[in-house]
DNA sequence: GAGGCCATGTAAACTGTTACATGATTTG
DNA sequence: CAAATCATGTAACAGTTTACATGGCCTC
């Protein structure tokens, strides 16, 4: 997975491994981080897989090695895109594939965002039975913080599910945060 | 971390290797998985050292081990808790922290919750200087998402600060889902 | 009686971090 | 001129998942 999100980062600009990093921490960051001691050694075995060109540049003294992806990587990144979500096997790495959901035509990534949101539901739904079972009267400390634990999970989802349904429609994201309720 | 959760699961109350992972799941579930090839070695390991106790019982033909933390056990669990979080050795683990933090007495608890508080203010302070790189009119397709992902995470860490806000006062949890803005 | 959940465990494979290593450029 | 950031890489280590392995209990 971190391969194709790698690849996704170079579909049409040459970049070099440290703007690659940056870009991932900025886009999605606060669900996955690219330490360098794993980006370098993938940008390396990509591009003698034949996913991505290197190109080695001099700025002054210092070399840099600018990155893009060459064909058969494109069409790798956009087999692995194509392919539906699997809860089982991906995990919670569907934001990952959000992030890059752009690059698929308009249908299957509607498609896509209807699976998703379908997928959000039934979690949602999940925790709504758990929560029945939350005593609601006066907690010790203990069980107090246990269970905002919960409720923060609980609202994280909503959120989730509230942002699919914004992005389904590609409404401006100008207006998103100011946005209160569904 | 995992061990320390571990013990934290099993300070009162005697719980098998499976209890363990389904409270994991409910408390933290929608940040960190606990696969059972990673629980019970986990388990086995924390016994040797004399941090759980295990207790074999029978319920009809099937064997369960219950685990429950010893003094050491506690201890280790309550240095460990105590321990100011470190952003750049702890990075985003700082949740299950706050799952466990009842634990801790109400000083330095609080003392605690408003160092998350002031670290979650610093990452949105950051995130606010990268927004305003973010151009306004009419994005492409591909930017549309990738920035949208950015959005996720800006929106993501709001809601964390509000949850802090709203767990340090130890409000009732039962309003903290109808709340709709700060 | 089949399927799903309860219950435990091991080992190989895979993934990811951290420390080690080096050096240039920019900014205060 | 010091500190931060830019820039690249390796190797040992730590952490995690997955597949293999087994079997009981409960509900439809």
């Amino acid at each position: 997975m971190f391969d194709y999100l790698v690849i996704g980062m170079v579909l049409y600009e040459e970049l070099t491994g440290y703007d690659i990093k940056k870009r991932i921490e900025v886009g999605v960051g606060n669900l996955l981080k690219a330490s360098h001691g794993q980006l370098y050694p993938a940008l390396k075995k990509l591009t003698d897989k034949g996913y991505l060109m290197m190109n080695m540049q001099m700025q002054g003294r210092r070399q840099k090695k600018y990155y893009i992806a060459t064909d058969a990587g494109k069409t790798a990144f956009k087999e692995w895109l194509a392919t539906p979500f699997d809860p089982n096997k991906d995990g919670d790495n569907y934001l990952v594939k959000l992030f890059l959901i752009g690059e698929l035509p308009r249908e299957i990534r509607t498609k896509r965002l209807q699976e998703y949101e379908f997928h959000i539901r039934k979690q949602l739904h999940h925790l709504e039975m758990v929560e029945k079972q939350i005593p609601t009267e006066k907690l010790s400390d203990r069980n107090y913080f246990e269970f905002a634990s919960f409720y923060y999970g609980y609202q994280t989802l909503h959120n989730m599910l509230r942002w699919v349904e914004y992005i389904k429609e590609q409404k401006p994201l100008s207006g998103y945060l100011c946005v209160k309720d569904e």
